[in-house]
DNA sequence: CACTGAACATCAGCATACTGACGGTAAGTG
DNA sequence: CACTTACCGTCAGTATGCTGATGTTCAGTG
């Protein structure tokens, strides 16, 4: 299998699945910037937008567990969302640590304008797979994201 | 299925392949950080240093074409790999334009090193999957990235 | 109620990534 | 050979992501 035996041996990148994996990521972002590219949101901040919008006054640990995020970046996309004047933050007034979320008018109105350009992403990203193909896919990405849930910093929390 | 049929109606991130293609990266860049870990080199440091070594002489182009490199983000990746002696940057005998990579000494023998740990964390990716499920998600992968490939802003070029 | 430990949000530092722009160089054209 | 065009590398600006540390606040204990 191997070219050589000895050290440097060539290692082709396309055996890689960590390669592949991290050029489509690329390429799912990219698709959905240019089907978006209209609202200027990010796929990250999509995603947040959508969850507060699913479940307001969510708080900002909980919101992050939701989406496979990391506490110490989501500050920073909740501050731009909030300067855009889409998104509130608030303090709870049961635990002052806690900062709850909610989306402004505006933040819903750009949600709902966004969304149906984001499936249109979607159905590009697995446009090249025939139909029973892409069932077939993201079951096995299912598979592979919630056995190896816990190895990254932020894994995902239903609850 | 939809919570409600107006506006701002709950989408399932989890029907969302974007979603799953994000997280499934960041849990790759786990595994292979943890495995890893002893030699400091990145993922995109790794896939740079691989490629360098095969192909000795190679230009910043051609290295980022080869691996799906943005050329405004290859230059800080050499800097560190230079900064830290383990490649080499030297200007093109044949185009000032260009400058071409080698390895160091130490470079080569960091990337052996490196190598069988890499290979460990490849395995534990896909461990979750049955053995002809790993062998068919790869296909499925290597078709959507060479179909999309030119969908993102660094598409992969051979040559 | 003082004390300790845990939880929440944030921050500094580092490393990708992409957009758009720029200086230097080469190559093709008249 | 002067001129235009294309190419290579780089840089500034913005947005994730991760590690590790910090400040504030809460909760459990004696």
């Amino acid at each position: 299998m191997k070219k050589r035996s000895g050290p440097s041996a060539a290692i082709a990148l396309d055996a890689l699945p960590g390669h592949y994996i991290r050029r489509l990521q690329q390429i799912a972002v990219a698709i959905y910037l240019q089907e978006t590219e209209a609202h200027g949101v990010t796929p990250v901040q999509f995603a947040a937008l959508q969850t507060v919008a699913d479940s307001p006054g969510i708080d900002q640990r909980r919101l992050a567990g939701a989406i496979g995020f990391d506490t110490s970046t989501i500050a920073g996309v909740i501050d731009r969302l909030e300067a855009r004047g889409l998104m509130l933050r608030s303090a709870s007034p049961d635990d002052r640590r806690v900062r709850l979320l909610a989306l402004t008018d505006p933040g819903r109105a750009l949600l709902d304008e966004l969304v149906p350009d984001m499936l249109r992403a979607q159905d590009l990203i697995l446009a090249p797979l025939k139909k029973a193909e892409r069932a077939e896919f993201m079951r096995m990405l299912r598979t592979l994201v919630s056995a190896n849930n816990e190895m990254s910093r932020a894994p995902s929390r239903v609850e």
